[in-house]
DNA sequence: TAGGCCATCTGGTCCT
DNA sequence: AGGACCAGATGGCCTA
């Protein structure tokens, strides 16, 4: 069943395949650097070529072939570049992810990508959500605050404290990420002082080991550290329980 | 060797 | 009609 010239397996989108947005990068993939030189863009100069098609047609003239042929090829290339460009974008989204970068991390899978994506979206607006809280309190209710300030040992304006309990999903988050949101309010109140990022707010720098068991097996696939968020389906926060989701939710 | 992941081909459907 | 998008099928590569 295998057609043309893509019959021998290639991986565009490999570690190995170095993407930039000049054009034409990804044909440094083999196939398609074959492909390309013998009959460069066919959906340009529809030129016959490519003998095979073995498969005989039934009444059909030989151009009536041709044809059909120049057309499917037209066509395979188009995909062709879509799939191309769907896997640049994909590493385009790799590129941003806080995840592992290098020769010696394998590189995320797609599915791997897109949970570890949504799950970092979830977490930064989770966060910003928490960042307004927090910042309205100190502007809006500061006496409040700085009654209990006196009356407490000193809070850091970042630190959720016992009366500010996190937001339910920050809370699951909290919890998937390695340690309970209880835990977590001690860590920011005693030990640790302003956070600088988010993630380290939200406890990503919390450790992960005992995350590392996952049903649908993509714990497997990759590597999970320290410090960032997890890309496998034990990771994944609350579903549909914010807005948020509204926004990724595959409307067909 | 099985399973995961991937690229590609292909036919169908929808849209412009 | 032509192009974009999608999903199924197929086969190759890689890893546990």
């Amino acid at each position: 069943m295998d057609s043309d010239a893509g019959s021998t397996s290639s991986r565009s989108s490999s570690p190995d395949l170095v993407v930039d947005d000049s054009a034409g990068s990804f044909f440094s993939n083999k196939m398609f650097q074959t492909y390309y030189q013998e009959g460069r863009a066919d959906d340009e100069a529809s030129e016959g070529r490519m003998e095979r098609c073995g498969g005989g047609g039934k009444i059909m003239s030989e151009d009536g072939k041709e044809v059909v042929q120049d057309l499917r090829l037209k066509v395979n290339s188009r995909e062709r570049r879509r799939m191309h460009d769907l896997n640049q974008a994909m590493d385009g989204l790799r590129e941003v992810m806080p995840y592992a970068h290098g020769p010696s991390v394998r590189k995320l899978s797609k599915i791997s990508t897109l949970l570890l994506a949504r799950n970092y979206i979830l977490m930064l607006s989770t966060s910003l959500d928490e960042m307004k809280k927090l910042v309205g309190d100190v502007y809006g209710g500061s006496a409040a605050i700085q009654s209990r300030t006196a009356s407490h040992h000193a809070i850091t304006p970042a630190a959720p404290t016992a009366h500010h309990p996190l937001h339910p999903l920050a809370q699951s988050l909290h919890s998937l990420v390695g340690g309970t949101p209880s835990a977590l309010q001690h860590h920011h109140s005693s030990s640790v002082p302003v956070p600088h990022s988010t993630a380290s707010f939200l406890g990503f720098h919390a450790p992960v080991q005992g995350l590392l068991k996952d049903p649908l097996h993509l714990a497997s696939s990759y590597r999970h550290f320290p410090g960032m968020p997890c890309p496998c389906s034990l990771c994944q926060p609350l579903p549909t329980t914010t807005s948020t989701l509204h926004s990724l939710s595959m409307n067909k």
